[in-house]
DNA sequence: TGAAATGTTGGGGCG
DNA sequence: ACGCCCCAACATTTC
């Protein structure tokens, strides 16, 4: 009877697993172990957010698993060697990682293990496309999206699932499995010192159940107002799928497989699927684009250094409902609309002329989806520094964005409560609003809700004008 | 997946 | 009737 490990790290899940399938299909029981090694993935050891999430989403896979979730603490290639010593296994499985230090670890474990005659193999179950299977006519990596979009296009999205044989009566038996000394999930420390968590907990179901129920409901209704309805905050008719796409309990085959009914409805949405295979493809084939910029002429751009409006942005206090409603939705629910996204991202770098690099990270810390490959590609991008990114003189204007997409004001409303009493033609720029109206709406600028950091035409021309001196 | 500045056009008021 | 001005609406250019 012979077992096989399947390690398990960003696919934590028991469909489409190739890994798993692969188990299964060599060896009679399965081993599945999570062995917990933040360090490894240093200098992107997960962030407190996306912490909070692995640690439900492990509490999930292991009741999905009867229980029988080895866990244990890295380093990885130490411990999966003493797992093969200890539990006689003839073979270890896991899915791919795709980022650069993810890469040289798994690359090195692959090695080692089959030096010392254990078998290893691995599978794909995070993306669609593998970075180094796709490539334009030169034989080089795509830089731009839409020419990379149509290739995938033109070769056919897989819409099949990963078969993968029933698990439940080959898992490892019980008392194999309690002979092997695991650790608590309490143990990894997880979850947060203070409980900061929970919004976060009533916004999200953090299990496969969950990942099923939401891509059922989004197809069920908002895909089919996707392409206007993405715009609106308020609204928030988009998937919310990318936290467990990040983690695997969906993976991408399984999302467009859902989608095959509405072929065109779902159009643009698995467009923004393409976005995440993009940003995998560029961060493979580009490795130092989670901390430098693919457009070298940033290098010497002046970004000015001030703590002081950073933690401003941070906390949702510039004096900019519309940046400061979406700062606070992302830390209070480890989420933010993609639209706000772009907005916030465009405030920091232009506006306040703060390294992108500076929101990566406070993104990386706070998002629950946050994933190195879409969060250096989405700041690059609103930057301007990125491959096929925006043109940095493209300055978002926080007020008519409001505007536009929070007409009624429902989103800054929400998450800007102190001035929420404001009538909609002054809610998104307080600081013009006349005294009379701030009186009437019972807000006081500067001591209810702070007044603007900066002017927001002054501070786009300084944008310019320090774009002026690298382009 | 911008916004602002600048240019063009056409209707209406008016002398 | 006509030229002139104003200005909104739209288009184009620039950043």
């Amino acid at each position: 009877m012979s077992l096989a490990i399947l390690w398990l790290r960003r696919d934590l899940r028991l469909s489409d697993n190739p890994a798993l399938a692969k188990a299964l299909a060599a060896h009679a029981r399965v081993l599945p172990v999570y062995i917990h090694a933040p360090d490894e993935e240093a200098p992107w050891q997960p962030g407190a957010a996306t912490r909070w999430w692995l640690h439900h989403a492990l509490a999930d896979l292991a009741a999905q698993l009867d229980g029988r979730l080895l866990i244990r603490r890295g380093p990885s290639l130490e411990t999966l060697c003493a797992l093969v010593a200890e539990s006689g296994a003839a073979a270890v499985y896991w899915n791919r990682l795709y980022e650069p230090a993810a890469i040289a670890r798994d690359s090195e474990i692959k090695r080692a293990l089959r030096a010392a005659g254990t078998d290893a193999d691995s599978g794909n179950a995070a993306l669609l496309f593998e970075p180094w299977t796709v490539h334009n006519r030169q034989d080089r990596p795509f830089r731009v999206f839409t020419p990379f979009w149509k290739q995938l296009l033109s070769i056919g999205l897989p819409h099949s699932p990963h078969a993968v044989p029933a698990l439940a009566d080959r898992l490892v038996t019980r008392a194999a499995f309690a002979r092997l000394d695991g650790a608590a999930l309490d143990e990894l420390g997880l979850l947060p010192q203070i409980p900061w968590d929970a919004q976060m907990a009533a916004t999200w179901q953090v299990s496969r159940a969950g990942a099923e129920a939401r891509l059922d409901e989004f197809l069920a209704t908002d895909v089919r107002h996707y392409a206007h309805g993405r715009d609106v905050p308020a609204a928030d008719q988009v998937s919310r799928l990318s936290p467990y796409l990040h983690f695997g309990q969906l993976g991408p085959r399984e999302v467009v497989a859902a989608c095959r009914g509405h072929r065109q409805a779902a159009a643009d949405f698995l467009r923004e699927l393409g976005w995440r295979e993009f940003a995998h493809h560029l961060l493979y084939h580009f490795p130092h684009t989670a901390d430098a910029a693919m457009d070298a002429r940033f290098d010497g751009f002046p970004w000015r250094d001030d703590d002081a409006q950073l933690q401003a942005w941070q906390r949702g206090a510039t004096g900019v409902p519309l940046v400061d409603a979406g700062m606070r939705q992302l830390w209070a629910t480890g989420w933010m609309h993609n639209r706000v996204r772009m907005i916030v991202a465009s405030y920091l770098t232009k506006n306040l002329l703060l390294p992108w690099q500076a929101g990566a990270r406070w993104f990386w810390d706070t998002l629950v989806d946050a994933d190195l490959a879409s969060n250096s590609l989405g700041w690059q991008w609103t930057a301007g520094c990125g491959a096929d990114a925006a043109p940095y003189f493209r300055v978002f204007n926080p007020v008519l964005q409001g505007q536009k997409f929070d007409k009624a004001g429902a989103y800054v409303r929400r998450w800007v409560p102190e001035i929420a009493a404001l009538p909609d033609n002054w809610l998104q720029r307080p600081w013009e609003a006349p005294d009379d109206a701030l009186a009437a709406a019972g807000v006081c600028l500067g001591d209810d809700y702070p007044r603007p950091l900066v002017d927001l035409k002054a501070s786009r021309q300084r944008a310019l004008d320090a774009w002026a001196t690298v382009k």
